[in-house]
DNA sequence: ATTTCAATGTCGCCT
DNA sequence: AGGCGACGTTGAAAT
């Protein structure tokens, strides 16, 4: 059963805290407090009202008021053990895997708890992340450039790594396409690059490379000038319209929908 | 004034979530809901329990109650519509900067609701973060290699970027330094043989080139070695342990206490 | 378990 | 405002 407390006493705060994170339930406190880390690295955070979450596979936050990201947190902490020392709550969160790390949180006075068992068992569907971008145009490289056939996704080039997309040109020289679906910056240019060179070297043909991307940094650009990169520039909300038109008709090629280029 | 509703009807919770989000208080809602986004990608979450958060600068989370990171999100949002529709109600966080992106909760039940203005002004500090490792080492260059002068931070190498040391070896070599504060990849060796380019096109002297991290992937390893590169492994707890020493701050750490207690 | 790469990355610094 | 690189990045997939 939900607890939910106002403005409860340290004490009372300290003992349904412990009950509830010791069932796994999910914890969340607004309260005031400090908090402390090192592992990785080191911080420290003075006094301050929070949101404090505990859920129930142990994940630790500490969120300020502001901002999109915790001030401290814990993901998959091997255990969680609530004190109460100094006439404050002490919560430490302790994870030991990749390296030993510590969040400690002193809280000096709760505003308000919420302690229960949430159940949420719905399915977590993303769409048009680089992996599905990467398929549609393996499927439609028409979008990319025309005559141009693609014989492969992920191709492995040793070291370099993997390019997204390999194939070769209408007048039959080898293409290798990176794809980011985000403006893309030198580093994108680089690895593209390495890519090449790596193709280079183990076939002795210096392949076309193409960076398809919704915007190219202007450094970048240069660069890829420079190093005899191209760039296609994509539209990802079009992409994107086309994939809903795609799944309403149901299962139709894009090519039926190009007009023009995209 | 703080506002704590247990079980409201959809109606009530409606009201002082619109009141408080108007007044740019904080905001947590333990409720069923479902999520859409839509922007830079796309998703769909269906019913849950979950843990609902808007923040004093209109910044908004949703929690499921597993897993460190929330499954839906907005950082900066411009607006935050709150409306009754359908039995429910709907919150849309929308922003419009980078590119348009949407967020749209639809709460069936509100098991819980939280609103307030959180007062935190306290300073948070970052320890040992990659900037204060430089400067330590930069100070310390006999922690990288006897003999060492280091003669800048942060070296501009045009378009290559900017080197994080360099200086000279004992015999007067020139020499430059890449630190990572985690395992080095291969992106960090490409890193380094950039800059080492352009400081021999520069130059017309080939520099050494010394990856200063904790550790090093064996492709990396492997890599730097073929590119003549070199490596030198760095005990980040000896550098804050340095550093403790340097800052005299008195008072153990975190994980001397906790070395001790188990 | 390690390595690699994408991410609705976010964040801060600097031009 | 845009580019650039770090992050206690996290997270997932592939080796």
């Amino acid at each position: 059963m939900a607890r939910i407390l106002v403005e409860p006493s340290l004490g009372e705060a300290a003992a349904v805290l412990r009950e509830a994170v010791g069932r796994g339930d999910t914890v969340v406190l607004i309260a005031e407090c400090s908090v402390e880390y090192e592992g990785r690295g080191a911080s420290r955070l003075g006094d301050g009202e929070r949101i404090i979450i505990v859920k129930q596979d142990g994940a630790f936050l500490v969120h300020r008021p502001v901002g999109h990201s915790p001030a401290n947190w814990q993901p998959n902490t091997t255990s969680i053990v609530v004190e109460e020392a100094g006439g404050g709550i002490v919560i430490t969160a302790t994870r030991v895997k990749p390296s030993r790390e510590i969040v400690r949180v002193r809280v000096t006075r709760v505003l308000a708890l919420y302690a229960g068992r949430l159940r949420d068992t719905a399915e977590f569907i993303m769409y048009l992340d680089e992996h599905e971008i990467r398929d549609i145009l393996y499927e439609n490289p028409g979008l990319i450039e025309p005559g141009l056939r693609l014989v492969e996704k992920e191709k492995e080039l040793g070291e370099a790594g993997y390019a997204d997309l390999y194939g070769f040109d209408a007048e039959g020289r080898p293409v290798i396409v990176e794809i980011k679906r985000v403006t893309a910056g030198k580093e994108a240019v680089h690895q593209l690059l390495r890519y090449i060179d790596a193709y280079a070297r183990r076939y002795g043909v210096r392949p076309r490379g193409i960076i398809v991307a919704p915007a190219l940094s202007a450094q970048a650009l240069e660069a890829a000038k420079r190093l005899g990169l191209e760039y296609k520039r994509i539209d990802m909300q079009r992409l994107w319209r086309m994939k809903k038109e795609r799944e309403r008709r149901g299962g139709r090629s894009l090519l039926d929908y190009l007009g023009g280029d995209v």
